[in-house]
DNA sequence: TCGCTTCTGGACATTTGTGTCTAGACACCT
DNA sequence: AGGTGTCTAGACACAAATGTCCAGAAGCGA
């Protein structure tokens, strides 16, 4: 009511979040305490009240990236699947929307490995263990020794490189895809009831986020 | 002769060549000015002397990648050949020496173009041409239209990602796993003289850059 | 050796960023 | 209303980085 500005007050979690959104929007190297003062309007010594330095911060957003992407791929590349094109359907489940997989994250991380060790280090085991399952998955569905590594590789670097280079399409001329992606990628043709399947739970999903938004 | 220590000459080539080093391992926000000198010996003001600011040494740093990159892909795309998996050939010939596509740079310019817009389109110009290069090389192998395109798209994501995730495996491991790369990439089997000859220009390319070092 | 051009060193001013310290604001409990 | 614990604003000290200025070193041709 006053005319003297009120106090502006954060929580812990304000600082996370707009710290984890300048990471992936902007890397590493942007994620400074200044900025992100900046960008709440607050003071820079709130910030120091939640975190101890800036390095604990960045801590704890690697933290974070560890315990949300990695499961993801796994436990999809794990599930009981009855053909080699529906198991990667399921992978695939990972790739269309980002509350399971945050693949902007990844690539952050990716970029932060760089001049980091103990980053890098925990970037080429999530890498290891993801395309070892993806191996086992081609595996499991009788693909020879050899083979399975090398589709399991293909398949998890297209969609690294996809986010690589930043391609972004809409979700219906991704959908109209599909059937060609799993055909390159597992020399298979997918059955109309897996695609069926596929394109219902991806529209649910959209729909699902535009709740949201809206 | 004297004591006093003699002033340190670099030239302009000196300061782009550690800045194009520092762009590859390190990322744009780390070439800085003062951290370019010290790692020359020199004084700041020299290179205030060739190049009028940061900005412009940034600048010819990403038309050095516009010029050596985005050309050596389209020419082996575009090579003639007798069949899919001489074509993909071809391409990989871009990925086992340096000399001709640099990898590092290329993932050294995707990092820095999510925080500059010019540089963003510029690496979206040459990401669609080279894909375009590879849908027209499957097309021209006879690849029915949209299968051509996803064809393409994986193969070019497949060594976007491969190099994004940073493996790095020796050239052996890499020639071993060739045959089963051309069979996921393109569905079709190599033959054995495309094989051989693509190992014996890889082992000849590799003697060479031995010869360089020694 | 003189003088010209090229290039370097070091001083200065300014901006951006980190981390510390302290008074005091705010909320909540009694 | 008073007391306590939680959190913020702003001042301070410092480091890192950019860019400017100018005296002068080094090399070279006449």
């Amino acid at each position: 009511m006053g005319e003297a500005a009120r106090q502006v007050t954060t929580s812990k979690d304000d600082w996370f979040q707009i710290a984890l959104e300048t990471l992936i929007a902007e890397g590493v190297e942007r994620v400074k305490v200044l900025t992100l003062t900046e960008k709440l309007g607050a003071s820079r010594s709130s910030f120091y009240w939640f975190f101890k330095n800036r390095d604990e911060l960045l801590a704890q957003l690697l933290d974070h990236w560890e315990r949300k992407n990695t499961t993801a791929i796994l436990e999809r590349a794990a599930r009981p699947a009855d053909s080699i094109t529906e198991a990667v359907l399921n992978v695939f489940e990972c790739w269309i929307a980002s509350d399971i997989f945050d693949a902007r994250l990844d690539q952050a991380l990716r970029d932060w490995a760089r001049n980091d060790a103990a980053v890098a280090r925990a970037v080429q085991a999530a890498d290891d263990a993801r395309i070892e399952a993806l191996r086992a998955m081609f595996a499991g569905q009788g693909y020879p020794k050899g083979e399975d590594f090398i589709r399991a590789r293909v398949l998890y670097l297209t969609q690294i490189g996809y986010y690589a280079i930043g391609a972004s399409e809409d979700m219906e001329t991704r959908l109209s895809y599909v059937g060609h992606y799993l055909m390159a990628l597992t020399g298979r043709r997918a059955s109309d009831e897996e695609l069926a399947r596929f394109v219902a739970y991806t529209r649910a999903k959209s729909d699902e986020a535009k709740r949201e938004e809206g």
